[in-house]
DNA sequence: GTGAAAGCGCTAACAC
DNA sequence: GTGTTAGCGCTTTCAC
């Protein structure tokens, strides 16, 4: 690689010294009464040779990166799609960047890329937490490492977070299901997960179910297994139960039951899902969905982080954005 | 931030040189017959204070990251969250980690992007390469940086690649609905982008229809409009020009049109779509997809950068995979 | 076998 | 107004 220009030469080229130059170039031309005419001299030539500073040197000299880490599960999973979308637009507006990494389930290798990110002199971390993740979020915090989490957080850890409106979300959709719909034997499909959204969604689900007296029927799938197993799983709970009702807690769980009631023809009619997800109204029958703001989450999630890097949180800033129903 | 340890302190609290401790760290204990004692003493302090190098000031000083850069359109997009995700694996057996960006159509924040990344060392770039990048990667090659593109190349631009058959996928694909599922007026919906894989594809479909003696029926859809103008124009080019089959150049398109089939009940049950969607198998009529072989451009990818890094290409790599078709 | 010291490119306190 | 220089944490040459 052609060895690229650095500060001391611009420097040497221009006859003036590299400490010029590196305040003309982080804007203290005028606070350091630097002259118009020398300015201009260094700017132009700076554009003309095309230099770029060598972020990693400043970084390491200045030890920020303005870079911030976006760790989520799955980001081909729309919700996580979108929304590190968002956080990368709202972030860029105040001068962050965003180096994204999907964990895809395993602990082990999330727990490397926090360090890497963290070896990285990486500003802060968003991070949509696993269970597994405790101790490293715990170093983290007690190296006063900026954090935030959303989607969901871990219940031992005194930490920024940004969630849904999960038990009222789950509530809102069964009671959708049984009123609207008039369904009268709803059944919600989840995962085996402590996850605290997961848990927020069951308990939803449950009131709801309660309170109109009638039976809960709940189905969790293991996370890990292959998609068959899981589509299978569906089938046989919605038979044996004689749903004529089902909530599913996320929107991949949802994609699964589509492929079981189209497969085996179970005719169920009323289907909600946690999740907007674009093949919910093209596939038959349609999916209603509870949707989460997403907006508002990464609005959030980036104003809390740029606060807390920026020292100005005085306290934790925990933060519960409702949810809506799309109704289908 | 609690200040971290660094190797002057591990060397100063073990009595020793930052020399030796580096050494040690970077496994040239043996090479330079550094005691067996020492080093383990060495790596067992290390370990109990978990001291990690400064992977920054390490890059300063090697010129090297050990990272790569991904860029692609819309890691939401699934074929593309597919192969990144295999790249990311692949990678990593060789050491390297994946650092992610999605350019969601805006050049100059691609462009910004690639100087981002390049500032911050990166030892090699994999693009999905979109049309008005061509000087910036015109520049990377020219300062010798490792690029490979993938799904596309430029057309002026000499650089390696990976792609897929697209001429010939188009052709099965279109083919398939000629004559295996006895459509007669099938249509092409592509974007009117002069990417050279969507021009691949034309041409492919072009080739089967006249072929067949055929009317060529094409629709070239704007990228950047609203889904719902899309829709639009799919429906009208679907009615005017009464198709019984269709051919989609890409998923998205796809995920578009069959809302138009769904909402306007277009009745059209022959479509054929590039890149495999999960939907696909789900909805109504069900679409075949001409797939391509990710895992197989994944593999060539990381292998062709690597050897690149390495030294070891003695020419441009340029690799054409075969697609295959999943018909439904 | 181990250590001293230069230097990667940058910022900023201090000097003049 | 501008320059000199220390130092961020690391690797590696050279010396002993």
């Amino acid at each position: 690689m052609k060895k690229r220009l650095s500060i001391s030469d611009i420097a040497k080229n221009l006859g003036i010294s590299v400490t010029t130059v590196s305040f003309i170039l982080n804007d203290k031309a005028k606070e350091k009464r630097i002259s118009d005419a020398l300015t201009k001299r260094v700017l132009d030539y700076v554009n003309k040779v095309g230099y770029k500073p060598n972020q990693l040197a400043k970084s390491l000299r200045t030890g920020k990166s303005k870079t911030l880490g976006l760790l989520v599960e799955d980001i081909s999973n729309s919700f996580f799609a979108n929304i590190a979308d968002q956080i990368e637009k709202l972030a860029y507006d105040f001068g962050y960047h965003i180096v994204y990494c999907s964990m895809n389930n395993d602990v082990n290798r999330a727990k490397e890329l926090i360090q890497l990110f963290y070896d990285r002199q990486i500003d802060g971390f968003i991070i949509a937490p696993t269970e597994g993740l405790t101790e490293v979020i715990q170093k983290l915090l007690k190296n006063n490492v900026p954090v935030v989490l959303f989607d969901r957080h871990l219940e031992d850890l005194e930490t920024n977070f940004v969630i849904s409106e999960n038990h009222n979300g789950a509530l809102i959709g069964t009671r959708f299901l049984l009123e609207e719909k008039k369904a009268s034997r709803v059944g919600l499909v989840t995962i085996n997960s402590n996850q605290l959204q997961m848990r927020g969604r069951m308990e939803g689900y449950m009131e709801a179910v309660d309170a109109m007296g009638k039976d809960m029927l709940i189905k969790k799938i293991v996370r890990a297994q292959a998609d068959e197993d899981t589509i299978l799983q569906i089938r046989d709970f919605i038979q044996d139960n004689r749903l004529d009702g089902v909530l599913f807690a996320t929107n991949y769980l949802a994609l699964s039951g589509l492929k079981a009631i189209k497969r085996y023809d179970l005719g169920i009619e009323k289907v909600v899902s946690f999740d907007e997800n674009a093949v919910f109204s093209l596939v038959e029958p349609a999916v209603s969905a509870i949707s989460q703001n997403i907006h508002e989450i990464a609005r959030k999630v980036v104003d809390i982080l740029i606060n807390e890097i920026n020292g100005k949180n005085k306290e934790l800033v925990q933060v519960v954005v409702p949810c809506e129903i799309i109704a289908r």
